[in-house]
RNA sequence: CGCGGGGUGGAGCAGUUGGUAGCUCGUCGGGCUCAUAACCCGGAGGCCGAAGGUUCAAGUCCUUCCCCCGCAA
């Protein structure tokens, strides 16, 4: 099949790679244009584009879409047979989704209509699903509201945000290609908007814990957010980050965000509803640790309250 | 040249205004104990990230480089 692939971090590079190797003829990958990140502020290519020049395909990166001409022509004269998308990041004017023959499908993580938007993996681990997974769609106008093609579905479990973020690529990927060959006969099931979801884009202060929530929830958090934006709080000025974390459920006779033991391998803090048993931390500067690690060389002052 | 923290015995940390290194844990040996992630006694283990330089003398000052990490993007 002939397609323009659109995505641009590493959730959308096993869709890409997977293509490639089926044999489907990927006339371009459109991505981010190139943007300065990291430490030292040095430019980075995106994730897919590293991918594309692999693979010698061409890659296209409008600054926009919308009233781009130039762009537009482009893909117009690729002659597409569909347009696939996985993480682009950019909305997809009228006239994008129209184009191809087949349409515009996307690759979505999670099981919509439950958590449409930018992070439903994370959305995913955080709401305590049990279960959630991939969903084929082809996109219309709206916020990933298009009718569903196909579906995959993997457990929450106790997996980390990258974990999860890691496995559901590759699923994306494997339900792409399957789906791809019976997308001219495939018929469309359409969203129940009534149970919809919206999992909003993820930023670093998300990651500011908030000791008066349920333990469980914290804990949730601290998984989704592994590796990012990673999950935080304050201890007088100084930031540390809660990379692991159990739930006690008995509750601690102290305000939320008091810590109430610190020993041996844990750092207990009382939440909102139950306690939280930190069990690896990462101080400024310093690598993640085992709390079993840091209270070697650290001290931490029991009833001081975390903020 | 975006801002900043750090690389010290196996691990986590201290090391004052430069004078050949210390703490906690672990480890090894011994002791106590019904027992212990408990306690007591004793021991091993470090070319202090790398390469230069200053100095009578550098972990501690200067230069360059390598690596790790936080912020910001």
């Amino acid at each position: 099949m002939r397609v323009i692939y659109m995505g641009t971090p590493d959730f959308a590079v096993p869709p890409l790679t997977a293509m490639h190797q089926a044999g489907h003829e990927i006339v371009y990958v459109v991505t981010q244009p190139d943007a300065v990140s990291g430490r030292g502020k040095k430019v980075h290519f995106s994730p897919v584009k590293a991918k594309a020049l692999e693979l010698g395909i061409p890659v296209l990166q409008p600054e926009k879409i919308r009233k781009n001409q130039e762009f537009l022509e482009t893909i117009r004269q690729a002659k597409p047979d569909v347009i696939v998308v996985a993480a682009y990041g950019k909305i997809l004017p009228k006239t994008v989704l129209e184009l191809p023959p087949l349409g515009c499908i996307n690759i979505h993580g999670s099981l919509l209509p439950r958590f449409r938007g930018a992070a439903p993996i994370q959305a995913a681990i955080i709401e305590g699903d049990e279960e959630t997974g991939i969903t084929i769609m082809k996109m219309a106008e709206g916020l990933d509201t298009g009718d569903m093609l196909a579906k995959a579905t993997t457990l929450t479990d106790g997996k980390t945000g990258q974990q999860l973020h890691d496995e559901l690529a590759s699923l994306g990927a494997e339900l792409l290609i399957q789906t791809l060959p019976a997308l001219p006969t495939i018929k469309g099931q359409p969203q129940d908007d009534a149970l919809s979801t919206y999992a909003p884009m993820i930023s670093k202060q998300d990651g500011h814990i908030d000791f008066s929530e349920d333990a469980a929830r914290i804990e949730r958090r601290i998984r989704a957010f592994d590796p990012w934006p990673g999950t935080f709080a304050y201890a007088k000025e100084k930031m540390l980050k809660f990379w692991k974390a159990e739930v006690l459920d008995r509750t601690a006779e102290a305000p939320a965000g008091t810590i109430v033991e610190a020993k041996n391998d844990h750092i207990d803090i009382a939440c909102g509803k139950g306690i939280l048993r930190v069990t690896e931390i990462q101080a400024p500067g310093k690598k993640r640790t085992a709390v079993k690690e840091y209270l070697k060389g650290n001290s931490i002052e029991i009833g001081m309250v975390l903020g």
